[in-house]
DNA sequence: TGCTGCGCACATG
DNA sequence: CATGTGCGCAGCA
């Protein structure tokens, strides 16, 4: 796919997404025709392209497209994300989602092996003790810090495990399973249906998730008939039903039923008499969270923060805790509260579903610590390295994926940039791996100047008359040779190149530069904060935009800088 | 007419 | 039996 095809599939990622979470909430079937549908009313996007670009979400592994009641579905394959232990623990074995043909997950173990290969050529000692996962996670990122994020490696890392294509030792790091002659497939009779419907129904690490059934229809006769059409299934989806549903009698009206508050909908009075006595039962039961279809809170929209069933404003709106019903008002997530925090992607899971992303366990396994910048949980055992202070309820705290370490607050890379100009200095032995040493960061607070702005090259940010007249090929330290000429200089750049570098990664979010009216040195100041709070850019975009800040400010892309 | 909300039957484990 | 899903109906703009 062309680069700018790949931009808009991305752009139009998280319209699809919304597209399927809107279709989810109000109970219609999240298919191609109604996404295309929503993507036109909304974003005026076409079905050709809505349709290519569902189709690229689906490669991707961020929508799945499933069988459900003999009709193909599309599910945000993220949402299916906490789910993996339950699916594991329903289904009792941990070695049915094997890391088969699909595209990515090749891509995934294509990274994984090049890791290894190259790891081990430099640290002979791996094929002993194994690669420590963070050496994987970090080469892979090297490579491409698109698609992957630390925490989404470490996840198919995991599933490779168990998948029997990585052994993890006990003392945690990873050697290369036993390579496998062939996939080992879900079911010992998919082979037919899986030659056909292999690229239609990938079965790849999140589609695993799902239940084997929804993947592997046993509706023969459908799939049959309906496999010469990929994504436009709508047709046939019309002609045939395939679920045997049957059309139910009317309900008669009844008004004492007239009880239950409804804002719109069916009346109260549809309500069947066992449906009325479930209700009445569960009314009874309030304290624990329901389900989503057994829920009375959630179903006349109570939010589970303040119990108050009405919106709190014009435009507060109840959010769905994504594991189970619970609600809450938009309003009443994201206080000081961090279990009841919302995630970047604006789902939530409510304090009773949230769990570990180490072990996903919930808090019955002890007690939960948030991140206040990504909201994952982690026991403080399962984090690395263990939560020892004491972080009470409301205090911020950061996982180890957002910490900033001391060393990246800008001031402090620039004092090391400045600390290129200093040969006393460079001559220290520096560990050139570690990108901003100790040795830099004293440089800084002996030598005050060094706060002048002069990122990247001196050439750029010579200040002292002296230093002006000095010759760029001077600069011979470890942190010179360390620039890649392949990352722009951005010093000088105007407000607009600044947009325009921007625009060309984030199209949308680019325009805050402008807006801000950010020039190169500007950008080379922008310090982790501004870009994740000041900016007002949602959390994902920030974190990824803050990551070429940084590689423009230090010129060099080392993921130790954005994402240690 | 098309979008939305949702009860409840069905699918699945 | 529990839970996820979405059909088909009703209300609404």
């Amino acid at each position: 796919m062309r680069f700018s095809n790949i931009m808009t599939s991305m752009k139009n990622k998280d319209r699809i997404l919304e597209a399927i979470d809107q279709l989810r909430h109000r109970k219609a079937r999240p298919d191609a025709q109604r996404i295309c549908n929503f993507l036109f009313r909304k974003y005026s996007i076409n079905s050709a392209e809505a349709k290519s670009d569902l189709q690229w979400c689906v490669d991707n592994d961020i929508v799945l497209r499933v069988e459900y009641k003999g009709n193909i579905s599309y599910r945000n394959a993220a949402k299916k994300f906490s789910h993996v232990k339950r699916e594991r623990e329903h289904q009792g074995d941990s070695k049915s989602l094997p890391f088969d043909g699909n595209k990515a997950n090749r891509k995934f173990a294509q990274f994984l092996m090049n890791a290894f290969g190259e790891l081990i050529v430099d640290e002979p000692d791996y094929l002993e003790f194994g690669v420590p996962g963070d050496e994987i996670i970090k080469n892979i990122l090297s490579k491409d810090s698109v698609r992957y994020t630390k925490k989404y490696i470490t996840i198919l890392l995991e599933k490779e495990v168990e998948n029997g294509g990585l052994i993890k030792l006990e003392n945690g790091n990873y050697l290369m399973g036993p390579m496998e002659a062939e996939p080992s497939s879900n079911t010992g009779k998919m082979s037919e249906k899986d030659d056909i419907n292999h690229k239609r129904y990938p079965n790849g690490n999140f589609s695993g998730f799902m239940h084997k059934k929804n993947l592997v229809s046993k509706n023969e006769e459908f799939k049959r008939h309906n496999s010469s059409s990929d994504i436009t299934e709508s047709n046939s989806l019309n002609n045939l039903r395939v679920g045997g549903r049957r059309k139910r009698a009317k309900k008669v009206f009844d008004p004492s039923d007239n009880n239950v508050p409804k804002k719109r909908g069916r009346p109260a009075g549809s309500l069947n008499k066992s449906t009325i006595e479930k209700q009445l039962a569960r009314l009874s039961d309030e304290s624990r969270p329901e389900s989503r279809t057994s829920n009375s809170g959630s179903q006349f929209g109570v939010c589970s923060v303040c119990h108050l069933q009405n919106k709190k404003g014009p435009n507060d709106k109840l959010v769905a805790c994504r594991e189970c019903s619970n609600k809450a008002h938009y309003s009443c997530l994201n206080g000081d509260d961090m279990m009841l925090k919302m995630y970047p992607d604006n789902t939530w899971q409510c304090p009773h579903c949230k769990t570990c992303v180490i072990c996903f366990e919930t808090a019955d396994a002890g007690s939960l610590i948030v991140c206040s910048v990504c909201a994952d949980a982690y026991h403080a055992g399962c984090h690395e390295p263990h939560i020892t202070e004491k972080i009470k309820n409301g205090n911020k705290w950061l996982c180890t994926n957002c910490q900033m370490p001391d060393e990246l607050e800008i001031t402090k890379i620039e004092s090391n940039m400045t600390f290129s100009r200093k040969p006393s200095i460079v001559n220290d032995e520096v560990s050139s791996d570690s990108s901003l040493s100790n040795t830099n960061y004293q440089s800084l607070q002996s030598s005050p100047s060094a706060l002048h702005l002069s990122p990247q090259n001196g050439a750029n940010g010579r200040e002292s008359p002296d230093q002006d007249q000095s010759d760029s090929k001077g600069f011979d330290s470890e942190d010179d040779l360390n620039i890649d000429p392949s990352i722009p200089d951005a010093t000088h750049w105007t407000p607009d190149e600044v947009y325009q570098y921007f625009t060309q990664y984030f199209p949308e979010e680019a325009k805050v530069f402008k807006e801000q009216e950010i020039d190169g040195r500007s950008l080379l100041l922008l310090k982790r904060l501004d870009v994740l709070t000041n900016m007002k850019l949602k959390l994902g975009p920030a974190l990824k935009i803050y990551k070429h800040v940084v590689k423009l400010q230090v010129r060099r892309d080392d993921p130790k800088l954005y994402w240690l």
